[in-house]
DNA sequence: AGGAATTGGTTGAATGACCAACCTAATTGG
DNA sequence: CCAATTAGGTTGGTCATTCAACCAATTCCT
């Protein structure tokens, strides 16, 4: 039953992290949201932030993984790509918010930014290896440097998902459309014939 | 004395804020790094917000102003507003921190995500001004949004720079000279002599 | 087998520190 | 005189962390 609880605990302080944010969340938040004592929280987790670190970890870890569309061709893998952050941004607004916060503390809490840096650079690699799998195929013009072009596209995610969250009226997926349509003119493939793509300025 | 003292611990704010980020930021220390008594910044200001609400817009207020690059035709503006970019993440990266900082408050804040989102949009103005005297001049294709391609521009600065602070030795100008190269490969691939995207309504 | 001791999990009430905000009485200086 | 300013203290609150006690199994001793 022992690690059953922590794990409660750790979920708790998800939930609570999500609904309230880093700093605005107390160990009595996450006591009331688990349903336990305050205490137990501390007879599992030496801090806060031990408790906290976990439950980013946690909240990370929970998404969809990415692993099916590193399964397809290069340039399939691409197309679903934009796709499949459009989704996210749908389906998993919440973590989006979370890490946004996560960006925020950790600029001034080293233990943070760490989970911070982990968290991006996996994400940016999964970019970078569509990337460098299309250039050996040939597909991408011979001096494009993957990794510089990762940096840009899961930059533009992160901007576009923020922009999303400080407007509510923010049309992400039209960005993302735009960012998919001028990446695939870039490296010379045809843009994904996705939804109706309707220019207006 | 009465106007610049309240500029005095404006300033002081600010200077608090950016060493420690918002939430480590008390009246105590900003009384401190003003040098001036505690009380007194209540003199001044009703509450702890409306004063860091003053620190963020006057920290907006003094970085280096983009007017000037207005005034140069389009395809200049749009050169020099990478170098532009560039130039702030070296030399004013400190705002840059505080911004994101304030990213994560605002998600919690409506008071500081209104200031956010102000400042935000008035960033992604300057770039979809640019993006439509291009179009205006013929320079960019007929069905490309200007505001959606600002988003998407703007949205790779924040990313860009938010990966040059999680990380310390990313190559942000690396990134930049990337996005640049996709945006003019894209606006000038695209430009009214091609066919292929002429008839996009 | 059966009572005693041990252990791991759990509780909720302290503890001590810190905070913003408010207040007051005293001082400065134009 | 009046506005700005200081130093100090108070209030009411929140916070993370600690602690002694409690409970329910499990193990040990006889």
């Amino acid at each position: 039953m022992s690690d059953d609880t922590k794990e409660k605990i750790i979920a708790g302080a998800y939930r609570a992290l999500v609904r309230s944010g880093y700093h605005a969340t107390s160990v009595k938040d996450i006591a009331a949201e688990t349903g336990v004592a305050q205490g137990l929280v501390h007879y599992y987790f030496e801090s806060k932030e031990d408790l906290l670190v976990a439950a980013i970890e946690y909240g990370c870890g929970i998404e969809d993984s990415i692993a099916p569309l590193l399964e397809l061709p290069p340039i399939e893998a691409a197309r679903w790509g934009f796709e499949w952050e459009k989704e996210q941004l749908r389906k998993r607004s919440e973590l989006y918010v979370l890490v946004f916060d996560m960006f925020g503390v950790g600029l001034h809490n080293e233990r943070i930014a760490a989970a911070v840096r982990q968290y991006t650079g996996s994400r940016r690699e999964v970019i970078a290896g569509i990337g460098r799998a299309l250039a050996e195929q040939g597909a991408a013009p011979s001096g494009t440097r993957s990794d510089a072009l990762a940096s840009v596209i899961w930059g533009s995610f992160v901007g576009i998902a923020l922009q999303k969250f400080t407007d509510p009226a923010f049309d992400a997926d039209g960005a993302l459309d735009a960012l998919a349509d001028m990446v695939f003119s870039y490296v010379g493939l045809a843009a994904p014939t996705t939804t109706n793509r309707q220019g207006a300025v």
